[in-house]
DNA sequence: GTCTATACCCCGATAGAC
DNA sequence: GTCTATCGGGGTATAGAC
């Protein structure tokens, strides 16, 4: 049955997933967590018996899939160019970027740096999320005809390069360098779709 | 000059940078920070009479300047040739993780994140370290030969895929996403730099 | 299952003895 | 200047009424 009326877990997960992408795990109490979701108190321990890692940890991958989907969504708009797709989807970011007042940005990062040294279980649960939005930027791009090595290193840069810019432009409060970063991603794809076996070479 | 007349001032400055790094600003309390410190809770506040912001705001641009010195000292270690000196210093990095259990990373950005959408004053602090820190790269590469804006589309680069690197290699505990920026940041410099107007072309 | 009240602890901050 | 005690408030977690 699909919850059209949103459930209070629903309703639960999201609102914990918006605080931590902007407040970040210590910063985000259970108490504000109930409160902003028109939720009891009680109904947080009810859905969550473990208590707010078990929370954050849902609120995570939840968020995890549905970036995943936007930015997969974005990608595909540009059509089937990599290079035009990569510029689009920064360009994206960083509108997003300013028409949210910097807020709107990765909603695994902040938490990432926060628990990578201090909590194991949550670091794990970061380290998947990562790991699958790679594989599926792996595939996005394999299926130009990349190899895999050279596909996962394109991947690597353009999530290191877009969670940098969200770090940069959220700091200064300028979308710069998210679309600077977005041409250099750019760049460093369409020079790796010229270097492929069989591609017209210029040399 | 080992630390054995260091100030009380200088040790709770450097504990909180500590604490800052790998805990981030909620997490980082007054007591753990005077404990670590070896020093009374009420000299936190002998020093620093604002309390919590004005100590991190010192604390982080302590730590800012130290890692800025860090990464100039790397990057002078590889000699001249700024390509062969791009990739030493994310390997140096990828190499400090693993040595820290990857714990030792950008000072800066786990507050940076936490704080962008909820504190301006640190926002604003972290803002000039960042500013500060792609300035000196732009005069790194300027010294080449590139032009301002060019220097600058690489600076971003650099620091954007450094700190993505500190997130996906922390988050991960592998240090091959850190590696791979390296080739993938100094592919971009050097492409840039035999695009110098004046250097031998390869068309 | 929903919701309230509360236990217990740590937070930032302050007062004041020494 | 150093250090302790404590305040008010918020944190997580739990007990139990309804």
């Amino acid at each position: 049955m699909p919850d059209v009326a949103t459930g209070t877990r629903e309703r639960i997960v999201e609102r914990t997933a918006e605080l931590l992408r902007e407040r970040g795990y210590a910063g985000t109490g259970l108490k504000a967590i109930s409160i902003g979701a028109g939720a009891p108190f009680g109904s947080v321990y009810h859905f969550f018996p473990d208590g707010k890692e078990e929370l954050a940890a849902a609120a995570l991958r939840h968020a995890a899939d549905g970036y995943a989907t936007r930015v997969s969504d974005v990608l595909a708009e540009a059509g089937y160019d990599p290079v035009a797709a990569t510029r689009h989807a920064f360009a994206h970011a960083a509108q997003v970027l300013v028409d949210t007042d910097f807020a709107d940005a990765c909603p695994i990062a902040t938490v990432a740096l926060e628990v990578a040294s201090s909590n194991e279980t949550l670091r794990q649960v970061t380290a998947e999320i990562f790991e699958g939005w790679l594989a599926a930027l792996d595939a996005w791009l394999g299926a130009t005809g990349l190899d895999a090595e050279t596909a996962r290193r394109l991947s690597t840069l353009f999530l290191a390069a877009l969670e940098g810019g969200f770090l940069l432009s959220r700091s200064a409060q300028d979308p710069a360098p998210m679309l600077a970063l977005g041409e250099s991603v750019a760049d460093a794809v369409g020079s790796a779709l010229r270097d492929r076996p069989g591609s017209p070479s210029a040399g």
